[in-house]
DNA sequence: CTTGACTCTCAAGCTCAGCTTGAAGGCAAG
DNA sequence: CTTGCCTTCAAGCTGAGCTTGAGAGTCAAG
């Protein structure tokens, strides 16, 4: 739990004491709790697999033991997000790393998950089966630059809910998506306790939706019950689509 | 190899002379040749399996036979190039296509090959001023395979309202990709008359963007008027993602 | 109204990416 | 010196994305 980093065990060459400025080099179990965090999939054997595929090269001890500098971390995290996020296959994440926009740097790799995304965030929150990572509260409000106030209050009206581990909230990604959409929104003076229209149509939607597929949610044959969740998922993305057009269409007779 | 497009056999349909419009449907044979151009690897196999993914629809003759239209075709193209330029799984490819960026009008494809590729580009069908082009509604019939039945219940409910010129209805992009979404909604047994839901949320929502930017909207000074008319888009946009995330957060907990 | 090219469905199978597992053993620090 | 993490290597598993084959039906040209 926790950041479960510098507590782990075997973090190598750290010498002494905290003194040494960027010399922490952290053995491939220790990355790997540090990185499941955000990536809940990760695991030893397929960060061993990544290495194999040429994609890693960390440094090793006399014995042979596998040593991640900050940097080869940084690389990692870079690949498992365009793997995630990109949909990249590993044989085209090894080019995009290989040829020029990333060697090690951080601030070359930073730029490279820039550059390759180009745009932002693909898959995200479509998928109602949600992948599982969680994200503090600190990073959240880094990176949606949110008012920590209309977090809480969002909290209150119960649009998210977080999950308290050791101290910190943590959110998944849906929730990170709408903390950010709502900063957004607050920016044009859509304040907090205009959510209710927005969160009762959804709470709505979702019940018609339930009602329809209900059958097959309920039914003790996993295919059939996988199925509805697909279809779940392409009636969200149709349903959202529509909401969204009938919106334009209203707000066209508004500007009309 | 020219094209190899008309010269193939079985290109159903044609009837006659080359008078009739647009009436030009390909067996999957034709469709298969005339892609073979751009997409070596494209096979009859594959794109019976691509529909078997859900990912296409074409209609069918009397006989079972497929027959793909144009716009079948545009969107086969659309999703042979997201496969393979942008290495999307085809799971994430029938979410993008459901969920807008890709109706079928050759423009909103064109658009999404490039928004899903990177850049930003919104989208054609989304903006609040409008371009203006209309559809007859037999081309709208065809292109979104509709029932001629929805169509008037649409109609009916105030959903959609078209225009009446020289004895034919006409429809604008938007209302067009609105009885798409409807029409795909109703595959999965979303009726008409749970449409309501879905209006009376949009209607809420958009009376509360009317109400927020009523000042700037009624203003004399255009400048302040324009702005205003960006604003309401960025919102709009904002406010949709913001509808799916919770859309999702709320089937996710039914998923559950 | 036949003929032959084309198409249909359905079930089974195939290939490859991307890991996982297990066996058999070595390294590091309390 | 023991305990827990680490190593390699070979084999195996899973799911995506098609392909293949059998058996039957369709369509338009002649």
């Amino acid at each position: 739990m926790a950041t479960a980093n510098e507590t782990n065990a075997h973090a190598a060459e750290g010498s002494a004491a905290d003194d040494g400025p960027p010399q922490k080099s952290m053995t491939i179990g220790a990355v790997c709790k540090g990185l499941a965090q955000e990536f809940p999939d990760i695991s030893i054997s397929k960060i061993r697999y990544l290495e194999e595929q040429k994609l890693l090269n960390p440094r090793r001890t006399a014995g042979g033991y596998r040593l991640y500098s900050a940097s080869d971390v940084v690389r990692l995290r870079t690949i498992l997000r365009l793997q995630r996020d990109e949909f990249l296959p590993l044989r085209v994440i090894r080019q995009e790393l290989a040829s020029g926009r990333a060697g090690d740097g951080e601030g070359a790799v930073a730029a490279t998950v820039q550059s390759v995304a180009g745009k932002r965030k693909r898959r995200a929150s479509v998928s109602v089966t949600d992948g599982g990572a969680m994200y503090p509260l600190a990073d959240v409000l880094e990176e949606t630059r949110a008012n920590p106030e209309l977090v809480r209050e969002l909290e209150d009206y119960g649009v998210i809910k977080g999950e308290l581990r050791n101290g910190t909230h943590y959110y998944d990604e849906t929730e990170r998506e709408i903390i950010g959409a709502v900063t957004e929104l607050a920016r044009y003076g859509v304040g907090g306790r205009n959510l209710r229209v927005f969160r009762s149509s959804a709470d709505r939607e979702a019940a018609l939706l339930q009602q329809i597929l209900a059958p097959a949610l309920r039914s003790r044959n996993p295919e059939r019950r996988k199925e509805a969740l697909e279809a779940l998922e392409n009636l969200a993305a149709v349903a959202s689509h529509l909401k969204h057009l009938l919106l334009i269409r209203d707000l066209r007779k508004i500007a009309g």
